[in-house]
DNA sequence: TTGAAAGCGCTAACAC
DNA sequence: GTGTTAGCGCTTTCAA
């Protein structure tokens, strides 16, 4: 099959196409692809340059078809939640796809089906769609990690498989404990006393492991937490009332909350009291979302480092695809303070 | 080839192992799959059972590779903006992953890389990785339209060609200046008469589109708009900076911002002279983000219908891939207004 | 309505 | 080092 010159091919070069040109063999060519060292130097060269000439790229179908390979990666994203300051994932995303690209995979997206948790993955994992999945919420009992596992299929997690003695799949996550220590430590040091914690409702792990390194920091400097603490849904209005009625109770002087949408709703309390957060209430949130970013006086904020958490996923993607397969112990990454003017 | 019973399969099962069970041939059970009306009530239903017994499913590279079809749909995602309020395009993309699953499409992510803005397209296009593409920033002269236009690369736009008088393919964008006349005439409503504008540089052609919305609403009334809009740059700062000098410059009761970041910029310079949003100035966003969602007291927004931007963009993309390929007109969706407190 | 043959483009295994 | 052969799993002819 030969190209007619000066005419936009309909169909694109393939390896016979760049073969042909360079004067050798169909499997020279692929070798020149896969494995330049096999060549020598002077065909290598003849050959690349038929393939510069061509503008050929190997076709993955084929490729995928023949190496039982996708190189993709599937990630599942959930509806986004309005009204709320998580766009967590969004940043992670975009680290993860950045990180996988050198690599050599791309990230498939696919949908969630609120009526089955586990559809997606399954059609994806039997017409061989993608090599390995990344899951991102891994509450207690989340059912995709044990089925995957069961199915043996490669995947890491965003998120500890809490409650899992011995996990037999590759996680990370970033030490919340950690975080909200950092916050509490971060306001003690500027001079407060009562710090109170707005957080997640107790069947949360997530939530208890945060509310632990702000009851860990205070019990450090032997202050109470008594009283001090709220457990509440993650939503603005929530963190509203449930400043309100600290305010009133405990008379905090300023609040470490377990995301940045509990912390919006005690600005909200703020703004309805006339009160100014920062000099007179300071108030640290979860997550450094844009929200803590632009909201004036800027919001004070745990970030989590998702660049290193999407370079860790995909070193453990890696090992596992590897051969032979490796599983490596979980990786638990330390988060930062992103210090604003509400503290 | 035969699967031992009661064991995990190394390799999912395939046709032939269909074919095998439900006594049949390979093409059979591929019409089973794929034109079931060719078979009779009876082979079809001996066939769907095994195909259920299996557990099977067609292995993608191998239809892809026999097709020439990826069924994926490519999207560029550009590094995220830390300290601005943009979030359209997470929810973009969450809609546009919802609604081309139900056409079959899944769609494929890749970064952006800074010093090429076609990487990644090419590479995509040439190993037939994907179908078609998503492009997203349609700013004029931007190279890749034009570019995939000439590679004849299938591709919907999510954004008009702006100066462009006659474009060859799908676009779908959202009417910016009805947005921001929506915003306006809100204002006039609300007993405003001295509306100010804060938008982007003129260079940009969606603000000066969006400006265009604001000066239609008071002109329509014989309001003047002399003194009372500012250009910027798309940033909290500016936004800030730019709502402090027409306050002291032309007093306005109210603003109309060309983004939700600029409206954060509106609120900080109200914070910062103890004026109260929605009470004493009314400020609007566009884009209604998590952040005017959640920030005390509520900021109205313009909200672009995402969704149905995506069913649009879904549409055009099966009107490109189907037999004949079919490009049709241009679509132009309106915004709504979401209302919140600062209005 | 069902079956047989061919081939999509590639790479693994082996021969030379 | 390079070429030959075979086959990944599927669908598209075409024949029965």
């Amino acid at each position: 099959m030969s190209r007619i010159p000066g005419r936009v091919p309909t169909t694109p070069p393939t390896l016979a196409d760049v073969a042909e040109l360079a004067g050798v063999s169909r499997q020279t060519v692929s070798n020149a692809v896969n494995n330049p060292d096999l060549l020598r130097a002077d065909t290598l060269e003849r050959v690349q340059q038929a393939i510069d000439e061509l503008g050929y790229s190997p076709n993955r179908a084929a490729r995928n078809l023949r190496t039982r390979a996708s190189h993709l990666i599937g990630l599942r994203i959930n509806a986004a939640q309005e009204g709320t300051a998580n766009a967590l994932m969004d940043r992670f995303v975009h680290s993860l796809v950045e990180t996988s690209r050198e690599a050599g995979y791309h990230v498939l997206l696919f949908a969630a089906d609120h009526q089955d948790p586990l559809s997606g993955y399954d059609d994806l994992l039997r017409s061989t769609a993608v090599d390995a999945f990344v899951i991102t919420d891994t509450y207690l009992g989340n059912p995709q990690a044990a089925w995957l596992e069961t199915r043996r299929a490669p995947f890491v997690a965003f998120g500890r498989p809490w409650g899992v003695e011995e996990p037999r799949h590759p996680w990370v996550d970033v030490d919340g404990a950690a975080g909200s220590e950092l916050a509490t430590t971060h306001l003690l040091d500027r001079g407060h006393h009562r710090i109170a914690w707005i957080g997640w409702r107790r069947d949360s792990w997530i939530g208890e492991d945060r509310r632990a390194g702000w009851s860990r920091a205070l019990r450090a400097r032997g202050l109470p937490t008594t009283g001090l603490a709220s457990r509440v849904e993650d939503t603005v209005a929530s963190g509203r009332e449930a400043s309100a009625v600290l305010l009133d109770e405990a008379q905090p002087s300023a609040f470490v909350c377990a995301s940045d949408t509990l912390a919006m709703g005690v600005l909200h309390t703020l703004a309805e009291r006339g009160l100014v957060p920062g000099r007179d209430v300071a108030v640290v949130g979860f997550d450094d979302s844009q929200v803590a970013q632009v909201v004036p006086p800027g919001l004070t904020s745990v970030r989590q480092p998702l660049e290193d958490v999407a370079v860790e996923v995909v070193k453990a993607l890696e090992g596992l695809l590897g051969h032979p397969p490796y599983v490596g112990p979980g990786v638990l990454l330390a988060p930062t303070l992103a210090i604003r003017g509400s503290s």
